[in-house]
DNA sequence: TATTGTTATACTCTATAACTATA
DNA sequence: TATAGTTATAGAGTATAACAATA
């Protein structure tokens, strides 16, 4: 690495960055066979922050428009999401998650969830504790 | 959710996997442009673990040998790794990342490093503590 | 004229099946 | 006959550019 091992900022994120990425992958490998990561993500939008356009969709989850039809489609046609017309704009969509559409995201959440738990079960209450305050210090870290 | 709210375990695996996939989004996203995040996990492999076959990286990729295949073609390309011939077995062929690829590879880390470097830049010492011993936790959770 | 969404087209990454060379 | 690697081919997923409908 180039940068200096003195500096326990530096070494605190490289460290940090090995440990989330490597569990993610592990945690991602846990996902539905016939659920992609983007239409994941796409389910986990409309569920938490409630319908949505296919335009607001991309730019949330950083990817093209046409991309967001395209996974709105797969999800529309396997009945996860349903679109409806905008009530003032014909040329808005609006695009929500389905009653069926929330038990593919929770089905996903549950396994990785699962997964997650298997590995936790047993670890000493103050390692426990300092997964505890880092899964909150994460958050807010990856939303600013 | 489906987990009872009141089981501890159930409740912080559910926490921690939100804030591990969101980092772990967020340090994807400064990957260097032209390095997809395959070719980065097989440099990776090559420089923790030093030289190896393809079929062997495939296996530790979790990913088919024609597409590691494809993955190491497109390196070698790029002079980031090198194919030699194995000494015993004409069958095999060896991979080893060259001083280019490591360059490469720590250019990424540098990157996703930085970026976590400034998120951590003045988070008080006790959360700070928390984030190192739960960067050791996961890393171990992961290798399990 | 600008915006929303879609279609057309091409490129990348991945997988399975078939093939070549070596053991 | 089995194994390591590659090539052939096809299937997802994504992007840019062009198009249709509406504001």
């Amino acid at each position: 690495m180039s940068t200096s091992p003195t500096d326990p900022i530096a070494d605190l994120a490289s460290r940090l960055r090995r440990g989330v990425l490597m569990t993610s992958r592990r945690l991602r490998s846990q996902r539905s066979a016939d659920l992609t990561e983007g239409q994941y993500s796409a389910l986990a939008q409309l569920d938490a922050h409630g319908p949505a356009a296919p335009s607001d969709l991309a730019a949330r989850e950083c990817v093209s428009a046409p991309s967001m039809t395209r996974t709105v489609g797969c999800l529309a046609d396997a009945g996860l999401v349903e679109r409806a017309p905008h009530p003032t704009d014909g040329r808005q969509v609006v695009v929500a998650i389905t009653e069926q559409g929330r038990e593919a995201l929770y089905a996903t959440r549950r396994r990785r969830d699962a997964w997650l738990a298997t590995q936790l079960d047993g670890l000493p209450p103050d390692e426990l504790e300092a997964l505890g305050r880092a899964a909150d210090i994460l958050r807010r870290i990856a939303t600013q």
